[in-house]
DNA sequence: CTGAAAGCGCTTACAG
DNA sequence: CTGAAAGCGCTTACAG
């Protein structure tokens, strides 16, 4: 038995520098920031915000006081008088995926270089939903789901609260003042179907992606338009044949994949999958079926994440920049917040995505 | 060109109900139910807040009001008044797994439902983080990471804030009154370990996390302690050998293990990985290097994500019940918030770990 | 240059 | 049973 290895982690058992509660650190306020540094509650908040002159030698002791008392201004109360609270909203349709985590990775660390909080939840569908959101909460809100219904986002647009949507399907009947981030996801489908038929593919299917509630992608999502618009380019058939859409779990896809096959007698040699996990579930769904990939079937992916490497074949994919993506919301958004008066019409920002080409085509 | 598709997918330009943005919604305040109802504030909250017995006319008259003005209360009061702000933060360390992704889903639903938000938020690393989250917005904080100082988690849990953690890796030094959830990874570590023995493999290696700073885990990680402590128990070698840890990315890894084989010359026939990433990582690096998976080296990972089913050989995971982990989370952080004072120790759930058994092993 | 005071939108102890 | 009033912790217009 070797332990040599327990030297290897360094065992820690921190030793705690004052074992009693701060019971303290919760109610230092303003006054007793004041009497230490004896000064005026108003020098005080003018030090802590820098919006006014304060003598040097005052600012210092409220900087020390503050230090000394380890204050923390409560934020609730500032925002009360209408500062901001720093915190965002950010509205999702898919937290599990892998695209939003990235996405949301990203969105994080900028926020918190810019001293806001995100927080983040699911596009729910009851009634109470915006007006939950809507009670002065958040200094701004994110939109990245594709199923919240444009009359809410209406609504939200038109209270003076700064918006920004991630377009993931066509925002173009939205008035007002707001921001748009184009991730260039209609392009991209574009591109999806463009090397399908390069590689000689004329028979297509597009897999919409699976939800509970067996939802199916309106005809304004920018990836299943990007598919439509690209396959009539084309000349391609585009019909019913071509979808598979509404599925509510993974059995039920890949038990429509075969109908399609099987029943139907659909034989397609491209499959357009609406993100990386519908393109893969439509590869095992096909390799069950007999088919070859990329032999008979190619197969195209969309987010390109962790899991077309560990594919085989290893799957193409269209790559979405996140990371861009998260700081132009980022910056847009706070934008917005500090400077909405000065927008008089909607602001937008551009980005492309880039085919991540493997063997799946 | 078929155009029949259209039919398909419903057409909605929504027409909006009032074009004029409705300024009103952001201003409505008690004062204006209480006119609108004729009766005064205080009647009002007591309403609102279902705390006082109200006349049963104009308790009807306030709700008609509130309903007629679409008033909200304006959350940053309430909490200022020592009501809750409803929102909870959850402090994660990988907030782009698939792992995270779907407890913070489970969480959100569920969070929904009771009324509270979830704001999501990296473990960053500088001094002023803990100061941040300390500043009476948050009603509780959850955390989820494993890299978070246990000094912090023991100062915030010595203020009187309800604290959940997740127990990623020991936390029994952490004294006083909070919840602490376990999630069965130590157990299910050491079954990992159990299942690889008794496939007759005896030279293991645990792939630790890719971090960016290169962190490796503590060795009160619960899955490197189980790691170790199951491999001692079958007298099997522990030492710095078995174990590759501190990379910061994917290449390094792969490197890692290149080295450990060619130049190392270890020859090991079981891998373990910290989560499915890592196993996955394993699995095809040791493939490039000539072996083959489940004949010369078997894999296991952890997490059961989505990438295990589409792997070659489909990988073998320990799977986390994240479902019933969120529950458990929320309903322990939201008695905590209601009940505190009732609480005076530290309160467990326990949680199990399931193997799903696939072909890499 | 600086401080006393009003007020953000709520809640609830208190006095009727 | 009900309302006027104090106060939560801040910010900033206002008056010196």
């Amino acid at each position: 038995m070797y332990t040599g290895v327990y030297t290897l982690f360094i065992l820690h058992f921190p030793e705690f520098e004052d074992p009693m509660p701060d019971k303290t650190l919760k109610t230092i306020t303003r006054a007793d920031i004041a009497k230490e540094a004896r000064v005026s509650e108003t020098v005080v908040s003018y030090v802590i915000n820098g919006n006014r002159y304060v003598n040097g030698e005052k600012r210092q002791r409220v900087e020390e006081a503050i230090a000394k008392l380890k204050y923390r201004p409560n934020a609730m109360a500032r925002a009360l008088k209408g500062k901001k609270s720093n915190h965002i909203l950010f509205v999702a349709d898919d937290i599990q995926g892998e695209y939003f985590g990235k996405l949301i990775s990203e969105i994080d660390t900028f926020a918190y270089k810019e001293g806001y909080f995100i927080t983040l939840c699911a596009d729910h569908k009851d009634e109470d939903f915006v007006d939950r959101i809507y009670s002065r909460f958040f200094d701004g809100i994110v939109i990245g789901s594709a199923n919240f219904p444009l009359k809410q986002i209406q609504r939200l647009v038109n209270s003076d609260i700064p918006i920004v949507l991630l377009e993931i399907r066509d925002y173009s009947s939205i008035t007002g003042v707001y921001g748009l981030i184009n991730t260039g996801l209609y392009r991209g489908a574009r591109n999806c179907v463009r090397c399908l038929y390069d590689r000689g593919r004329r028979n297509l299917l597009f897999l919409d992606r699976i939800s509970k509630e067996g939802q199916r992608s309106d005809r304004d999502d920018w990836r299943l338009k990007g598919f439509f618009d690209q396959s009539l380019e084309y000349g391609l058939p585009v019909t019913e044949r071509n979808v598979i859409a509404g599925c509510r779990n993974e059995s039920e896809l890949t038990e429509a994949i075969r109908a399609k096959v099987q029943d139907e007698g659909y034989i397609f040699d491209g499959i357009f999958g609406r993100n990386d996990h519908m393109a893969l579930l439509g590869m095992e769904a096909v390799k069950t079926l007999g088919f070859a990939v990329p032999r008979d079937i190619s197969v195209i992916g969309f987010d390109n994440s962790r899991m077309c490497r560990f594919a085989s074949p290893k799957l193409s994919s269209m790559e979405i920049q996140q990371k861009s993506i998260g700081e132009a919301i980022m910056k847009m958004i706070i934008s917005l917040i500090d400077n909405r008066s000065s927008f008089t019409s909607r602001i937008e920002e551009h980005l492309e995505t880039q085919l991540i080409m493997r063997s799946s085509i």
